[in-house]
DNA sequence: ATATATTTTTAAGTGAACTTAAATATTAAA
DNA sequence: TTTAATATTTAAGTTCACTTAAAAATATAT
């Protein structure tokens, strides 16, 4: 293939799924930043390359051969990410756009000798699980957004949603990192935010910021 | 700028200038594989944007804006190979062409940050020198190609042409390689051949390889 | 159920980077 | 110096991934 946009398309199509369940152009559209006309143009191409179903006006799928290109893709994004944070120290916040571009100007022998030289991880700098070379995940604890929660629950953080820079300069300037535990001290009603406990610090986080953070609930 | 195109144009330019001296359109086409009208279009373009001198059917020349950008580009790569060959450890023959597309998709932080994890090399592994970030190219011996020496001269390899990997697969076939000393032990008039004593073997080479081959001298 | 709003698709058009074929300049040879 | 060969440019057309505006389908609200 090798092909920009098209693969950024697939991977969009793969993560979206996961997020918001049924898949609609506008949904693409939106992520990808373009106009919703431009996802029909595509949508037809993929259809005709075989990497989704898609009937207009009914929803779009992956095919197998779709989703195998999307993990791949997926793979080298998050392999990039972690070289670039674990080995070059970049900055948190600035390695989801630099993979962006990475990934579609690598090898698969590259990403392959990459991964060897991280020794195989497991997971991403957000927390996000890296597909291996068959494009398995890893095992790994079900993880929940910590807007699901509710007062007294206690959690780890286990990711956070890695496509707003801005959303992870924030994120680490009030102390939420992965690994993290806290507690969920309270929860408003009035517009869904929720204050947890770190330590000894209390934090307030809004309803959305609340829903781009990922945890692992503690039994 | 960011534009593949545009920027391996003028990689292409800034570098034949060094090998051909004038350069011409067809020069470029040949390099780059595309038609002799697709350079004329894109010099016209580059001149607009005041990245190289250009009146049509006279000669083609870097502006220092275009300059300064493709030393940029050179740097991009040989970083990018460097850290291909020596840390993740891919064939020295296919290093060239994936810098070839990391060059384009790396910001310029980094390629900072990974010539400070190489702790600043200074020639890439095919030997050519490696700009720092102001554009400075380190000091080094004058080179000149293999197959200009003469009987009995003796030198030591130092650059080895890098855009086809099949001369590589060969040269490192034959015990070429950076830092090899050797003695020309005779030169053919007939068609330019050299043969070449490395160690106990003798190699021979024809022209057009030993002009690929770029040696310093033993004074 | 009908009207209204929203989503999706179609239609038409753009800019970038190419192509081939033809026209025009330049260079080299007779 | 006229002719022939070669190099370069122009012209016209293609493909890709977009755009905006309009049309059509679907979803929602009264
Ligand atoms: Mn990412
Ligand atoms: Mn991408
Ligand atoms: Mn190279
Ligand atoms: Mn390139």
């Amino acid at each position: 293939m090798k092909n920009i946009s098209k693969e950024d398309y697939l991977s969009a199509i793969y993560k979206l799924r996961d997020e918001a369940g049924e898949i609609k152009p506008n949904i693409i559209a939106e992520n990808l930043e373009i106009s919703p006309a431009a996802v029909t143009d595509m949508l037809k191409k993929l259809s005709t390359d075989g990497f989704v179903q898609y009937k207009k006006y009914k929803g779009i799928k992956l095919t197998a051969k779709g989703e195998r290109y999307a993990v791949h893709m997926i793979r080298k994004h998050r392999l990039w990410e972690t070289f670039l944070f674990e080995v070059l120290k970049m900055p948190w916040e600035k390695i989801h756009s630099e993979a962006e571009k990475l990934e579609h100007s690598s090898s698969d022998e590259l990403v392959d000798k990459l991964e060897e030289y991280l020794n195989y991880p497991k997971f991403d700098p957000h927390g996000y699980p890296i597909p291996d070379k068959n494009g398995s995940l890893p095992k790994h604890k079900p993880v929940i957004a910590l807007s699901e929660l509710r007062k007294n629950d206690k959690g780890t953080i286990a990711r956070i949603s890695d496509f707003k820079s801005e959303l992870l300069v924030y994120a680490a300037k009030q102390g939420l990192s992965l690994g993290q535990k806290f507690t969920v001290k309270d929860k408003l009603d009035f517009d869904g935010s929720v204050i947890i406990k770190i330590n000894t610090n209390e934090v307030s986080l809004s309803k959305k910021i609340a829903s781009n953070i990922f945890i692992v609930m503690e039994e």
